[in-house]
Formats: structure tokens, sequence, C-alpha cells
DNA sequence: GATACATCCTCTAGTTACTAGAGGATCAAG
DNA sequence: CTTGATCCTCTAGTAACTAGAGGATGTATC
């Protein structure tokens, strides 16, 4: 068993974040001592380990709030859980999409750089592209 | 020379968030009619484009102004501009590592699922893993 | 057992990155 | 020349934290 601060420190997270994600119900409430600290176990650690990877990806919480759903009843109406996962894969494939249209360019910067060769830079029209760009172009 | 609003429907941005890059000095100035409305050229939009899709990503306000810098002065010392793409580079990496592992769990979801199994979640341990993330472990 | 320093608690207020709305001017169509 | 859309600035609200005040508890040391 964990105390809070312990926790903030394998995670990465700030001890007001974790206590603030408990509010919003993200996590589960953990169980006290007789004095009131919280005490938290692996499931929560890892929890809060895919919210903080999550939001680092880019996912607003109530998308993190929708697959924790998923991951906590898989067992639910399959179409429910299958509409979710396939929703969030198309979100998660435009982001790959774009992530590695940028990732080939600076790997490009990086290596004229090397050769001496400046070259100009096209991260702006890389990320710059609708076509790219899956998710809501409209 | 497009008007805010077009501009706005061009990107997916909202018209008061276009302003607010403005002041926050990350899309210059653009010239204005005598009335005093914005006039915008095809390097604004890309510029809004790319914020927006930087910021999709996940990727915050200062690393971006950071991305444009380098954008906008690839001339400069080739050192500053290659450790700003290197670093960033390292960042978009770590990135891919944890969507790619997210995208092959949530296929693995949709496809059980499309084969009547339901199957369970691994979302959660696949994104709670601290050894796909590369970035600041720590 | 007393002192001291870290860590926890709750609660309020501040920060970042927007977003909505008030109040008013300007433009474009009919 | 009026009507409706769009623009302007400015102030205030929201989401997701983040920092700090004020106070209790835990732990290590003498």
């Amino acid at each position: 068993m964990l105390t809070i601060g312990a926790v903030a420190r394998q995670t990465g997270l700030k001890i007001p974040t974790i206590r603030f994600y408990e509010a919003e119900g993200l996590l589960p409430a953990p169980p006290r001592t007789s004095s009131g600290r919280r005490l938290y176990g692996d499931g929560h650690v890892r929890r809060l380990a895919f919210i903080r990877h999550a939001r680092q990806l880019g996912f607003e919480l109530p998308q993190i709030r929708n697959l924790l759903e998923l991951a906590d009843h898989p067992e639910r109406p399959c179409g429910d859980a299958d509409a979710i996962a396939a929703e969030n894969l198309q979100a998660v494939q435009a982001r790959l999409k774009q992530l590695r249209a940028l990732e080939r360019e600076l790997k490009r910067m990086v290596d004229a750089c090397a050769t001496g060769r400046a070259g100009r830079c096209r991260i702006i029209e890389v990320l710059g592209d609708h076509a790219l760009c899956a998710v809501d172009a409209h």
C-alpha cells in the first residue's frame, strides 16, 4: 500500500492532480488510514499511469473516462464496447498518421544537419496539411 | 485574402482562438481592412492548421512556439535547430510507441468483438506501462 | 516523551488554453 | 436604406490542472 506521495513519484503526477482525478470520478476513492490518509494499490497506480499517458497523447478527460469505462466493463453488450473501441481506434490512427509525418520531417532535419546542409524546414507544411487529418476536417 | 470567419471554417478553429493565438504571438498579426477587419493569406492558414494539429497531438503552446521558431529560422546556427529537432523527435517517437500499443489493443478488441468473443480489455495495462514511456518516467 | 521536519489533509485561489457573450461597428444583399 | 451576417474589443466563464494557506499526523532523533 502506497501513500499519495509515493504514487505521485511513481506516476509522475502531482499530488493535487491525483486528488483531482479522484474528485472527477476517474480514480476510485482509495481506502484511508484511521487518520484519513489515502492508501493506494497497484491497480490505482496502473490506472493513473494510463490516464497520464492518455493525456500526453492528447486525449481529453471525457474521452479517457470513456476508455476507462470500456476497460472496466468489457463484458457489456458487445456493440457498445465495440463502438467505443472503433471510434477511439479511428482517433488513434489519425494521430498516428500525423505523428509519423512529423517524425519523418524531424528526422530529415536532424540528418540534414548531421551532413552539414541546413535545408529548409517543412514541419509546418507537414502538419499543416488537412489531408492527413482524418478526424474532423469539416 | 480571407476573413477570420473563413479561416475558422477552413482550419476548424474557433474565431476567438485565432485571435488568441495572435495575441500570444504564435500567429503574426495579419493586415487589416480600412475598417479594422483582419485579412489572412495562405501562410496564416497553414500556420494555424499546424498549430491545431500539433495541439491535437498533445503538444503544449510553448513546445509549439519552439517548433514554429525552428520552422521560421532553419538557417540559424545548425546546432540550435538540430537540438530542438532532435528533442522534439524524441518526444514524437515516445508518443508513437504508445499510440501504436493503444492501436494494437483497440484493434484486438474490435476484432474479438467481430468474431463474437468479448475478451477482456487490456488498454489500461497497455498504456499503464512505463516501459513504453521514454519521455520522463523519472 | 519531546522536538523537528516531512507528509498528509481540506479548501481557496491562480494558471493555461481556450470559449462564450455583451455591446457596438461594418458589410453585403435585397 | 434596412436587415442579417460578420466583424471588432473586452470581460467573464470553463477545463484541467497547480500552488499555497492553515492545520493535523507520521517518523526519526535525542
